[in-house]
DNA sequence: GTCGGCCTACTCGGATATCAGCTGTCCGAGTTGCCCTGG
DNA sequence: CCAGGGCAACTCGGACAGCTGATATCCGAGTAGGCCGAC
């Protein structure tokens, strides 16, 4: 159980493309470089940002990614469910029962740490 | 990004364990029959939680595994760590800043959430 | 000078290998309890 | 009847496959901007 890489690329270069702030749009060949790393898999990522909607993709010239209008109120919480999924850490392979304790109790530990992680915005970040 | 189906076993027999609240030993095959689970699987969570010092292991006729004699202290946060290790669930690979904003934000949140399973123990899941 | 069409270069996005870790199984080493025999 | 030794069955523990998902890459489809020529 680990946060996978893509996680790591994902949050990095969301925080990157805020700090930029530009409305302009920047390639995935240019993300890359300024983090060192590879812009095919960076593509990968970005892709399901994209369709996500935390990030607006642009064809052709001059293209490429830019945040979506409302990024200031973009938390942790969203970047990471976008790459792992919305699907809870933990399932009971035991017994169907819904009232498990066990898996009340992990739901519960569950809840607390996303719930730090929806405070942190992006918005919020560049301000302090 | 998962807990394994290691853990929910190892979470589930933990508990079985407790509640049967016996001082003998009880086997794998015994175990793994009450809760319908693959024995031979079985066998390869509990001898991690017997390193970890989690369990006790006896071979031989009448052997078998039974909790560590200060089980009611033992917390979710102990087994899970037994079976998922204990590095950090997050790491940073873009750059070795010890001071990276992102990996300081996934460490708070993950402290969150470990220190609900920490308060979480055998002894006083029994007692409700 | 201006408008329109074509072309080129650049972009994203999905299809495709590679690899690590989880899941699951099998078999061997070791230990303990039991039984049988001898005193 | 009692003690001791051997045996057999049961136990754990590590070595060995299979498979799903993460990691990484390449190439093709599509689009937008720019240039060139015609009017």
């Amino acid at each position: 159980m680990k946060y996978s890489k893509a996680t790591d690329y994902a949050l990095h270069t969301m925080l990157l493309m805020a700090k930029d702030g530009s409305e302009t749009s920047i390639s995935v060949v240019e993300l890359a470089d300024k983090q060192k790393v590879s812009p095919t898999y960076l593509s990968k990522i970005l892709t399901k940002l994209s369709k996500e909607g935390l990030v607006a993709s642009a064809s052709g010239a001059k293209g490429g990614y830019k945040l979506s209008s409302n990024w200031e109120s973009i938390s942790f919480l969203d970047i990471i469910q976008a790459i792992e999924g919305r699907q809870s850490l933990f399932d009971c392979y035991l017994h169907e029962d819904p009232n498990c304790t066990i898996k009340k109790i992990m739901t519960a530990a569950e809840e607390e740490m996303e719930n730090t992680l929806k405070k942190q915005t992006l918005g919020g970040l560049l301000k302090q």
